[in-house]
RNA sequence: UCCUCGGUAGCUCAAUGGUAGAGCGUCCGGCUGUUAACCGGAUGGUUGCAGGUUCGAGUCCUGCCCGGGGAGCCA
């Protein structure tokens, strides 16, 4: 008895299989009783009749079958306009009960509060909507992999226990490492793809990145991932170029491969159609001009928060690049622009619709005598960095990386209005259970 | 950390300072095509915790705990 997936059923059209899943829902008629199978890869309707097959007890018996009851049933798969969700149902002569649940599941088919699901994300995951969003996260990172090796990018795994701060130390989680005295969970792993990029040209890396911040907003998680490539010889200008053909393919690829999901999110799938390169530029300068412009109380100098970036991207129909910062609100490795020493050679990418930045990237300072002045100037302690300083040492050269962060771009392109659906178990300030 | 809203049945929510309720779920029964099925019956409570005011507190006051929304913070 072949093993059908509910994604693929339409292969089997006319065949008898066996599905292996769970019991997600059941209606009864009287003399026909309806099982609503989920089996991970999508949601089915199995029928099973009152006939040779099934006696009256029978069909009792599956009446009253507890929700998430693990179940083999075979039957014959058929096309049946009245079936929900995938336009087959199964044809059931043969049920096997794995296991049944004692207790009432908790989640029901109805609302419920964001205290409650979070409480149960564990079981959360088996809703269909969650399954959607994690199939797009998992479409997303395979899409990463799958461009940056086809350009040429070698993956290199950074270290998650790290000696020091990328910029400054109050937002790090710290931990006792042994007789060594304190050790940090990464906030990012450029440092170490710097160095990585001097060995192998063009590498990047896919971890988790840590940050302490005390924030609470529907962009913030404690614990989120991150993509950062980094490449030798790469200027400013080819860091923008890979970034946009980067997001444009994600995105594309989400398009084409995960039509399902997109639909079960009811995601309007127009504003990410337009996605493609290139992406309109803004300067930082020309950005603060125009949100003076809108009325916001913003003066050059100043960084933007939530509502500023929200206000560029609405003059644009896709992401858009914000560039060229101030110097002095930045991080400390950031290479300045020839032409205007209070400048620096970075860039912003604001998501559409409201989800704001989704990458940060820059051109690095290469010159040894100048990234010792920067790291005086933010009072970084010199010796936690001699290894960084080395690269400035041996073979300096141009370099330009950027890190993108997972969760806001797959909240982007589902369109869901937190970030804390588009991960497994989201880390937040205020919860670290289940 | 600050502002703001909330915590009542398993879940989602009602309840002028005056007998704690409904829907859903669950259990029992009915129904041969249901779509969060439907119909009938049954079941369900330390009103977050501690104290105070009052003849009387779910309701008012104080403190604490937990959570939602937002701000700040944020390669």
């Amino acid at each position: 008895m072949p093993w059908a997936t509910i994604e693929n059923i339409d292969w089997w059209e006319g065949k008898d299989v066996e599905i292996r899943g769970w019991l997600a829902n059941r209606r009864s008629s009287g003399k026909v009783v309806f099982l609503i199978l989920r089996d991970g890869t999508g949601f089915i309707q199995a029928t099973v009749a009152l006939n040779e097959v099934f006696s009256k007890e029978d069909l009792k018996f599956l009446e009253r079958l507890p929700f998430e009851s693990a179940l083999l049933v075979r039957g014959r798969v058929r096309r049946e306009p009245r079936a929900p969700f995938c336009g087959y149902e199964l044809e059931v002569w043969g049920v096997r009960v794995i296991s049944v649940p004692r207790e009432e599941y908790p989640i029901q088919k109805k609302e419920h509060s964001v205290e409650f699901l979070m409480e149960h994300r564990h079981l959360w995951l088996r809703s269909r909507r969650q399954n959607a969003i994690l199939r797009i996260r998992n479409a997303v990172i395979m899409g990463i992999h799958e461009f940056l090796q086809k350009e040429g990018f070698t993956l290199i795994d950074p270290p998650i226990l790290t000696p020091a701060a990328c910029e400054g130390t109050t937002t790090l989680f710290e931990l006792e490492y042994f007789d060594l005295g304190k050790a940090y969970l990464s906030q990012s792993g450029q440092l170490y793809m710097e160095a990585a990029c001097m060995a192998f040209g063009r590498v990047y890396c896919l971890a988790p990145a840590f940050r302490a911040e005390k924030s609470k907003t529907r962009r913030h998680l404690t614990e989120f991932w991150m993509v950062e490539p980094e490449a030798a010889f790469f200027t400013f200008e080819d860091n923008l170029h890979l970034q946009e053909r980067l997001v444009s393919f994600i995105v594309q690829k989400v398009l084409s491969e995960c039509p399902r999901e997109l639909e079960i999110l009811e995601r309007d799938t127009k504003p990410l159609e337009r996605v493609t390169p290139p992406f309109p530029r803004i300067s930082y300068s020309e950005a603060i001009e125009l949100l003076q412009r809108k009325g916001f109380p913003v003066r050059w100098g100043d960084d933007f928060g939530g509502d500023e970036e929200t206000a560029v991207s609405e003059e644009f129909d896709r992401p858009v690049f914000i560039h060229h910062y101030p110097r002095a609100i930045k991080a400390f490795y950031m290479q300045p622009d020839p032409e205007n020493p209070d400048l620096v050679l970075n860039d912003d990418l604001i998501a559409p619709e409201g989800y704001g930045e989704i990458i940060g990237g820059s051109e690095r300072i290469y010159d040894l005598a100048l990234l010792e002045e920067r790291l005086r100037e933010h009072n970084l302690p010199r010796e936690a960095f001699e290894w960084y300083l080395d690269l400035r040492r041996f073979g300096a050269c141009p370099h330009s990386g950027f890190g993108l962060g997972i969760e806001r771009t797959v909240a982007w392109i589902c369109g869901v209005h937190h970030i804390r659906e588009t991960i497994p178990f989201p880390r937040q300030i205020y919860r670290i259970y289940p």
